[in-house]
DNA sequence: TTGACATAGTTAGCTAGCTAACTATAATCT
DNA sequence: AGATTATAGTTAGCTAGCTAACTATGTCAA
């Protein structure tokens, strides 16, 4: 995501604003602390689950079949709510299944359907990353008392609003 | 990074935390909403990017030759401040060759090292690309006003300490 | 009822990252 | 000086994403 390490400091901004004075000098550290912070915490993330065998594709597979009283999910609602394309949840699956995690089966009203399951295996692996997982969250998140997370809430979404910015095309 | 779209809701999250105790609802809550919108945002500069035929990597290499005097670093420095492997420069270096925005360039002391310089056309892309990157991204923050940017980046900062927790090996 | 379109899943081939191994050169330590 | 070790850059091959094209099946309207 946002791979650069060398954030620019005050005297570089700076020098940027005074031949682009478009620059919103604070708003740009803000969004560059953001992405900054959000690529790190994902990368920690990722080192978890990586002790665990797995990343953070196929982990949101597992927790979405979880999920449901089912424990079953079709390739296409997972590939929708795991913000992939069909075709990476094939490859998804491809290797969960290979794990013995998930397993396909057919759906017999629409022959074109399949039905994706949590297997046993699956769940106790969950069982296995969950606990690890939150209680290192837990902890990473211990400076923000209720109250910040409630602003931090709110600053998000009102940066949400703005995201537009970049898509309008008229620029 | 955080592809995932169907973040959880407090109904899923009690679930969950009923079977792993170790939930924090409101850490987690506050940890995926920070992880999708700098998902969002990134995506959304690629996209503003990319309308320049460029993408974050090869577009944060030329910005760090721009803020160099000398208009020039080599690539172990340039793969250091970009935070991306001395492979992964070499790619990208290529590419922007390719395109004439760099050159490089021998160094005479040392005949292992090479320069990299942000060519003329390099600064006549940035020059195109800065203005509508820094315009757009001054609308994307016009929600926060300063105060809400310096509490943000102390939110930001007491988040960043508790960072540790996802890679101590302790668990 | 059959022709056109839509949908579910897969396959093939692309990209930007990565690690590991390699070449060439420089520095250091007997 | 010669052997060892370190450094700069590149190459090769891996992964998880993507898009586009393909197969099979279902739906719908003339």
């Amino acid at each position: 995501m946002l791979q650069l390490r060398n954030l620019p400091d005050k005297e570089v901004l700076q020098k940027f604003a005074q031949r682009y004075p478009q620059a919103d000098i604070s708003g740009i550290a803000a969004f560059l602390h953001l992405l900054r912070l959000a690529t790190d915490l994902s990368n920690a993330l990722d080192l978890c689950l990586s002790r665990h065998g797995l990343l953070q594709g196929r982990w949101w597979v597992l927790v979405l079949l979880m999920r449901e009283d089912s424990l079953t999910l079709t390739p296409s609602v997972l590939a929708e709510k795991a913000g992939v394309t069909r075709a990476t949840m094939t490859g998804l699956i491809d290797g969960l299944e290979r794990d013995g995690l998930v397993e396909r089966l057919m759906d017999k009203r629409d022959r074109r359907s399949i039905s994706v399951r949590l297997t046993p295996a699956g769940q106790a692996k969950l069982d296995e990353v969950m606990p690890d997982y939150y209680s290192r969250l837990r902890r990473c998140m211990a400076g923000l008392d209720e109250e910040d997370r409630e602003r931090l809430h709110q600053m998000l979404d009102r940066i949400n609003l703005g995201i537009g910015a970049f898509s309008d095309p008229e620029g």
